[in-house]
DNA sequence: GCCCAGGGATGCG
DNA sequence: CGCATCCATGGG
């Protein structure tokens, strides 16, 4: 895989390590379409165009800075996966989805996303988030921007279950009101136990859904949420019937260390895909 | 009608 | 502390 930095494009060639259609459908994003080779991508005020060819991916944007950092293409994926399939757990999962890429999204979006995800089916996931985007956030032209933390702050409960947010609603206003600029950035210094107590001290989180936060929004690789088809993942794999979230937690964490955030991700777009039961 | 979805909050012992 | 129950909503 070589890419390639132009002045108006960033173009992959043979693109091993990364495929359009499973980064976007991992489960990471809420804000795209796909449809054929053409994709469309959206991260705060931001979006892309990414067309996929026989021996290449080119990605167009007025911001390819940002859009290189998103897609993480500083990073080896070969690398990544070459470690991860000596795993006998998880080397049908990284074949399958070879071309799963973590982005770098931004974390403020990824906390009013991923409370909006719990206990909830990600088709229904993206309808609240276009709601909130399209009546709340700038309309940018071809898309909308997502709702910064100023618009969201005179959103009423109301609105949110309009966006189908359900009993979702009241935490959300409830966490919209405690957020502040200052402590969104200050999340992005401090160490990892101020990061996630903060986190969970806000109404809609808990441990799955902070951790995330902290894998897609904050850049850390050594966590590993647990949903429930990582659940079905476990259970699978240990033959057992385990629903003590924290234990499946700490033992996935403990087997795939510093590469946590990677295997969850590979788990979790191999079982969903295929529908795989316990 | 039941079950499930990228779970979390609350109350009870 | 662990554990059970409840929570909106829509698709299968």
């Amino acid at each position: 895989m070589n890419i390639e930095r132009l002045k108006d494009k960033i173009i992959i060639h043979d693109p091993q390590d990364f495929n359009v259609e499973q980064t976007l459908n991992c489960g990471q994003i809420f804000r795209y379409q796909i449809d054929d080779n053409h994709a469309q991508v959206c991260s705060k005020d931001k979006f892309a165009e990414l067309y996929t060819y026989p021996d290449r991916i080119e990605i167009i944007s007025s911001d390819l800075d940002y859009f290189y950092n998103f897609f993480d293409f500083e990073r080896d994926y070969s690398i990544i996966k070459k470690e991860l399939t000596k795993d006998e757990f998880l080397f049908p999962a990284v074949k399958y989805g070879y071309g799963i890429r973590i982005l770098n999204n931004d974390p403020y979006e990824m906390i009013i996303s991923f409370i909006i995800s719990a206990n909830n089916n990600i088709g229904r996931i993206k309808r609240s988030i276009e709601y909130l985007c399209s009546h709340f956030g700038k309309n940018m032209g071809k898309y909308f921007a997502f709702p910064t933390l100023d618009e969201l702050k005179s959103v009423t409960i109301e609105d949110y279950k309009n966006a189908g947010l359900g009993y979702r609603a009241e935490q959300m206003y409830e966490t919209v009101q405690t957020l502040t600029i200052d402590a969104l950035d200050n999340l992005k210094s401090v160490s990892r136990t101020e990061q996630l107590n903060y986190l969970v001290s806000l109404k809609g989180i808990g441990e799955k859904v902070a951790n995330c936060i902290l894998l897609f929004g904050l850049g850390a690789k050594d966590v590993f949420p647990v949903d429930t088809w990582i659940n079905k993942v476990y259970n699978n794999l240990t033959k057992s019937n385990e629903h003590d979230r924290e234990k499946i937690t700490r033992e996935l964490t403990a087997r795939y260390g510093n590469l946590s955030g990677f295997a969850q991700q590979y788990f979790f777009y191999y079982y969903r895909e295929n529908k795989i039961k316990v």
